[in-house]
DNA sequence: TAAAAATACTCCATAGGTATTTTAT
DNA sequence: ATAAAATACCTATGGAGTATTTTTA
């Protein structure tokens, strides 16, 4: 009996799909094909819902699931101790993140964390936000960061740093002027937006509504990139994370003022619920905490 | 990564023994020599204090060893709830049986168990009491059967029926003629005795002693057959349980007489701690408890 | 008619056997 | 000297790949 069939067998029955199965675990579709119908063999019983439609596990499914799931989580552990033991640190972290914090946030610390274990390899994948949710959920990534974090019950969310919002607007803007600004100035004033499924946009509606503000959303982008690139032919006001504005401020190509208030940015690291972390991946979320 | 390697491993912790895992697993011992390096090379740890005299685990094996055990018991369970899903009572049972038990009360149980689930095969093995207890706590067979059990941490004690003891003598014997006797009255009389490393001389030396009671062991054996042909040429009188002289109180070639009192042999079956007990075991434990 | 899954076939990596040597008592 | 473990070497099984067919939406 393999551990890696237990594998391929939970990611199955999680992805709910032998390719998506196939490409987690690194081998082809057929092998996942021949996996299963080993198992099958194996335990002399069905464990997919073959016929019907739609996947679904049969209860002798259902019952490999969950022991295999335990399985591989005693597994995990031990990985996990005997690297502990043994104090090095290696391995290969994946990370799913949105752009945002991969642009502006990430680099710095992927650096330092390097720096310290040269031994480990960080793989960064650029996702929206939804997409870091479904490639944590469904393993193909270890850690995911978002902003805002939305819980879920089969989450972790490590929350990170809370990163101050500030008013960004092109140096002769009139609002440029002031050291700090009350939310209720930006009524009316023309706004650079993000699109409506961003996590941060969502945020910054509640905060509008929250404070009976109303803006006037002159224009719509799904990354901070473009946003910025709007506000610095002063097509409007925005607001963004101070992290992702850091060199336009050194450049003077862009004004921050500071709300007043506390307005931020949340940020976080999710994994999956269970997840047995490696030393490595430990090491690297307390990396984030501290720097991040 | 192979459960069969963490079995292997397993068992050479607990027996100490290449050439014993070997048995155990019904490999050779090239066999686990390969395996034990393998692991080695996989967890890039040495496991096992080499140079040294004495076998002993390093402490990532010791770290191996335990989570070993947690996943080949989670892996156990697996396969039971399998098999009890689709309620096929199957597999094997290796019982190690002490002789009096295994000659006189066992075959009748295992003929109704094997009429009740014919797919299981029970592998049965004669020993003395010692050797059941070592050939269960090193996982030679998955069930013991003893008298007298001796408790012990590492073991599971199912208690079984008592048997009672009778005072067995030749037909002319004079205590022959009495249908109840008092213990009191075995006083010097020339006794047939098991040997003193046998359960139930341990428990007859007891009793007596508890009693005030001191026979004069004329002979000593280390089994009942021999014991009953002793008894039968009159060369004294000996103590057993019920259960082994059946044959013999039915064709009258010996008398038994029931002593005034609670006096029984204890029978019980033994399993060592956490191992997962198949269907088809639990099955035929509950036999045990309701015939035995 | 595509996409996903199953099957046919082939290959090669490795688990495990036999035979032997090395090591420890 | 003997028993246990390691090693050398070989073979066969089965895991996984490519190519293809079958199935389902």
């Amino acid at each position: 009996m393999q551990l890696e069939s237990l594998k391929v067998f939970c990611d199955l029955s999680e992805t709910k799909s032998f390719t998506k199965a196939a490409q987690i675990n690194k081998v082809t579709q057929s092998a996942v094909s021949q996996t299963v119908s080993a198992l099958e063999r194996l335990f002399k019983s069905l464990l997919i819902e073959r016929s019907k439609k739609n996947f679904r596990l049969t209860p002798e499914g259902e019952v490999l699931y969950d022991y295999s799931k335990k399985i591989l989580q005693s597994y995990g552990g031990l990985q996990s101790r005997l690297q502990e033991i043994q104090g090095v640190l290696s391995g290969n972290i994946h990370v799913a993140t949105v752009y945002s914090i991969g642009l502006y946030d990430l680099p710095p610390c992927i650096k330092t964390f390097l720096k310290d274990c040269p031994t480990v390899n960080v793989h960064v994948e650029y996702r929206r936000a939804n997409e870091v949710y479904d490639d944590v959920l469904s393993n193909i990534v270890d850690l995911g960061l978002v902003a805002y974090p939305s819980p879920d019950s089969k989450l972790e969310v490590v929350p990170l740093r809370k990163d101050a919002l500030f008013l960004t607007c092109h140096p002769q803007n009139p609002l440029a002027k002031s050291k700090s600004i009350k939310l209720k100035a930006l009524s009316g004033q023309r706004f650079i937006n993000f699109e409506k499924d961003i996590p941060t946009r969502k945020a910054l509606d509640r905060i509008f509504k929250d404070h009976g503000v109303s803006v006037n959303n002159v224009m719509e982008f799904d990354n901070v990139e473009t946003v910025k690139r709007a506000v610095e032919i002063d097509s409007g006001v925005a607001i963004l994370p101070e992290e992702t504005i850091r060199v336009e401020l050194a450049n003077k190509t862009l004004v921050g003022v500071r709300l007043e208030g506390k307005f931020f940015r949340e940020l976080a690291v999710i994994y999956k619920k269970g997840k047995v972390l490696s030393p490595a991946m430990k090491q690297f979320i307390e990396l984030l905490k501290k720097s991040l």
